[in-house]
DNA sequence: AGACGCACGTA
DNA sequence: CGTACGTGCGTCTT
């Protein structure tokens, strides 16, 4: 660290390090109410922030660079040339970057002519002259030429700004191999591709590095290009002006004339009147509480205010409890009320070792060991009532079960609350949740490293962390969003729990025979294919099927993507249409056999000792509320084609079970759309009994329902699906392979008898650019920022997906709620819930109990919401999950 | 090894 | 130029 003797200057590029942070950080996730982008500008104030806390700066400045021209760009046009247009979301944030670093007292520094890195150059060099403990920190690794006695570089590893590794001397040679001033010679050699400095052919890190190791510099090397032997020898000699116009370009100025030197960049105080008006504008709640608490140290006034949670020094001290001691802890808070505790399993490997305990004052940890029996105060709190705030419960929960604990009480869940918060983002681990949400570090162990030298933080510690970040969410969570939490997502929490432990029997036979005949297809198939062209390709290669259709064969291009053109099922017959060629019908069935293959071999992989797979539900995963299914996904398990069936055949009761069942809402989402919309027909036609395509199809052309013919159906329902997803006339043609013309006319008809339906979709987005957020029945809420985008394509992505995200997540609300309603009446019974497949669910039935559940399930998907048309549920029952469907 | 794009399975 | 997902492969890049 640095010596607490000497002054601290720390310098910073702002500008690499703002384009860092922004891509760090997803864009959509950073947008305020007017649809200003602030990901940048929040990623490298949270840097700036930690920095101070932890250096302790007591000079600083932050450097700009003011274009993208500077002297290199005229000596070498090229120089950087391979920078494509700066994003426009990023543009817009330097300004603001600037203002609110203003605000902060820092000051920012720009030079016409130069780049930033040549101003850091500049202070880093006359900052050690003058006896500073110099701080660099800057994404170019240019700045590698700067470390020396008194110069440390703080650069940003691959994840961004989060993390910034230390380099020093030592640190440099460690990594690199050389000395620090060394290093331009390297980069001169091997070239640097952002900045469009191509190096000599072949030469990598690794001989630049032997080169100057053996000869000291890059002159001297260039001296010595002829005692270098081989073919990079030749290049260097051959190439050897490249290296010498890359080390002259990558050599930092050191005496930027600039109007201020180190001693004038003292810190200022921060200004908080100025601070509060930048961040209320930019709406960084966490980062303004982080600057003012700076603020306040700063000032001298270390109380905290009282709405305050407790600063991060004061983690309270960690108790170890057993026995007597523990069960006396939890006696004194279940005492106190409903006060809840934060509540953090240990595991090693599948076996729980410990528990993390914690309230706002205290913290505990409790060390288990299977089959100790002295606990019954911790085990019987934990099967209580009382409330337990979590991270990732139902991982916990089943973590419990393995030792034979039951859970209940889980009050509040930081995975799923940060999820409703903010539907669009990944869970988080916790310690990414600390940082984000409280801008503290939790300690993490290194898990490459078998005895690792830096500890993760103790469970006591993570429970009390969980803790302070549930209040930080909850106290974000609208009404809507917290209903949907209590009444909704923590019940589900041991459902699907269950679920995932109780797993579904698959029969392996069938598997396996079903994988011989589809490999024995595949290699006829393909041979075949082979024979039609001449040659054996890799028929899974998009790249040598390019080759193959539009180079050996000279077939229509199709439609484009990024590798080339399109080789999809879709183009495929497309081209079939165009130019038929008995290659394209092989390479179809070919991928057919083997994706079938593919979905088998991971299912049958999973299959336990048991004979059963266990999915497991991403309960955090979707945008709009949906679950979903991996590790195996069982909710693409294939249902459309025969031999596709054949896989689903495979999935059986379980030994002790009768029979399979299956439930699952016909038409949900058109049903939540006519509900939403009111429309009066759609309503009607739902109320009707009738067929609804057909219902429908006959409004549109105007004939008796019994005269709408196939093919009238076929385009009426591809056109009410499509209407859920926001369809374009466009689309719909391709689909139905229809004149646009033609798809025009029916969507003009069929709004013309369902206008309801087209209000509806319109208003849904009007009101979710001025609310910013769309709502299900339920409350569940998804945030669009990109509704008011200047970019087009954003834009109208955003639309589809806000008219969309009601409907679709309006039926995962119902489905949920089914689910949580049928568990409870399931409580006495022994058959089981096994797999939720978005609108479905598969049940296995113990003997004796088909009626019963049957009535249940029926009446509980049926009531699940109280809409204005009827949810109808389909229930069908077989041997395996094929048979069961109807 | 890891990231990315393509292609394709489901609702 | 149709929403929401997960997986496996090929390919290019650490």
């Amino acid at each position: 660290m640095t010596d607490p003797a000497k002054p601290t200057l720390l310098v910073v590029d702002g500008h690499s390090l703002a384009f860092r942070a922004f891509y760090a950080l997803p864009v959509d996730s950073f947008v305020t109410r007017d649809g200003q982008h602030t990901n940048a500008i929040h990623g490298f104030l949270s840097m700036l922030i930690l920095l101070l806390q932890n250096e302790k700066p007591t000079h600083l400045a932050v450097a700009f660079d003011i274009s993208r021209f500077s002297f290199r760009t005229r000596e070498y046009a090229e120089y950087k040339g391979t920078r494509s247009e700066t994003p426009p979301e990023f543009v817009g944030q330097v300004p603001l970057l600037e203002e609110a670093l203003q605000a902060m007292g820092v000051q920012t520094l720009s030079k016409e002519d130069f780049e930033a890195d040549d101003i850091l150059a500049t202070l880093a060099t006359r900052g050690a002259e003058e006896g500073f403990d110099v701080l660099v920190v800057s994404g170019d690794r240019d700045a590698i030429q700067l470390v020396r006695p008194g110069v440390t570089l703080l650069y940003p590893n691959a994840r961004g700004v989060s993390e910034l590794k230390r380099y020093d001397r030592d640190a440099v040679v460690e990594r690199y191999g050389i000395e620090p001033e060394q290093y331009p010679d390297v980069a001169a050699l091997v070239g640097e591709t952002s900045d469009n400095l191509i190096g000599i052919d072949k030469v990598g890190e690794k001989t630049a590095v032997k080169w100057l190791k053996q000869f000291g510099s890059l002159d001297e090397i260039l001296a010595h290009a002829d005692e270098i032997t081989g073919v990079v020898g030749q290049n260097l000699r051959d190439q050897k002006d490249r290296a010498v116009r890359n080390r002259k370009l990558n050599r930092l100025v050191t005496d930027v004339e600039l109007p201020v030197g180190p001693l004038d960049l003292e810190r200022k105080p921060i200004d908080e009147q100025a601070v509060r008006a930048v961040f209320d504008r930019l709406q960084f709640k966490t980062l303004l509480e982080r600057v003012l608490k700076i603020a306040a140290a700063e000032r001298g006034d270390s109380a905290p205010s009282a709405a305050d949670a407790p600063p991060a020094d004061s983690i309270p001290v960690i108790r170890t409890l057993v026995d007597e001691e523990l069960a006396q802890w939890i006696k004194k808070q279940s005492a106190s009320g409903t006060t809840p505790l934060g509540l953090r399993v240990e595991t090693h490997g599948s076996s729980v070792t410990g528990f993390g305990l914690a309230s706002a004052t205290e913290t505990v940890y409790v060390p288990w060991a299977e089959g100790r029996m002295d606990y019954v105060a911790l085990e019987t709190w934990l099967a209580s009532d009382a409330p337990k705030y979590l991270q990732g419960a139902k991982s916990q929960y089943k973590a419990l079960h393995g030792a034979g604990l039951r859970l209940e009480g889980i009050a509040f869940d930081t995975t799923l609350g940060a999820w409703l918060l903010k539907p669009g983002l990944k869970p988080e681990s916790l310690e990414t949740q600390v940082y984000d949400y409280l801008g503290e570090r939790l300690a993490v162990a290194d898990p490459s490293q078998l005895v690792p030298e830096n500890e993760g933080a103790s469970p006591a510690t993570e429970a009390w962390y969980i803790l302070r970040i549930a209040e930080y969410l909850a106290g974000r969570l609208d009404a809507g969003s917290r209903g949907v939490l209590d009444d909704i997502e923590l019940p589900l929490v041991p459902v699907l729990a269950t679920m995932e432990l109780t797993g579904i029997t698959v029969n392996h036979d069938v598997l396996s025979a079903l994988t011989a005949q589809l490999s024995e297809t595949a290699a006829t198939v393909a041979a075949a294919a082979f024979a039609e062209i001449g040659r054996e390709i890799n028929l899974g290669s998009p790249k040598q099927l390019q080759e193959v259709l539009f180079d050996q064969l000279e077939m229509p291009k199709t439609r484009s993507n990024k590798t080339g053109f399109s080789t999809d099922a879709a183009s495929l017959a497309d081209l079939q249409e165009q130019n038929p060629h008995p290659f394209l019908d092989l390479l179809l069935q070919h991928r057919d056999a083997t994706k079938l293959m593919q979905i088998i071999a991971s299912i049958d992989k999973a299959i336990d000792k048991t004979g059963r797979v266990h999915t497991t539900y991403e309960q955090a995963g979707s945008s709009t509320g949906r679950i979903a299914s991996n590790d195996p996904n069982l909710q693409n398990v294939p249902v459309k084609t025969e031999i596709g069936r054949r896989i689903r055949s495979a999935f059986e009761p379980s030994p002790g079970f009768e029979t399979l069942l299956t439930a699952d809402y016909s038409q949900i989402e058109m049903r939540i759309m006519a509900h939403l919309s009111g429309d009066a027909g759609l309503i009607e036609a739902f109320n009707s009994g009738e067929d609804l395509h057909r219902f429908v199809g006959a409004r549109i052309f105007s004939v008796a329902p019994a005269d709408v013919t196939p093919t009238m159906r076929t385009k009426v329902k591809a056109m009410s699906y499509g209407l859920a997803y926001g369809l374009s006339a466009f689309g719909l043609s391709k689909q139905l392979r229809i004149e646009t013309s033609e798809a025009k006319e029916l969507m003009t008809d069929y709004f013309a008898r369902f206008g309801a339906v087209r209000d509806y979709l319109r208003n849904v987005v009007e009101q979710a650019k001025v609310d910013g957020y769309t709502t299900t029945i339920f409350g569940r809420r998804r945030p669009f920022p990109d509704l008011n985008s200047s970019n087009r394509v954003l834009r109208e992505n955003a639309q589809r997906q806000a008219l969309n995200s009601p409907i679709q997540g309006s039926a995962a609300d119902i489905l949920k709620r089914a689910m949580l309603s049928i568990s409870a009446d399931m409580a006495g019974m022994q058959s089981r819930m096994l797999l939720q497949v978005h609108d479905e669910l598969v049940f296995e039935v113990a003997p004796g109990e088909l009626d019963d559940l049957t009535s249940l399930v029926r009446a509980r998907m049926g009531g699940a919401a109280d809409l204005d048309v009827p949810l109808d549920v389909q229930i069908g029952t077989g041997p395996n999950w094929d048979a069961a469907a109807h």
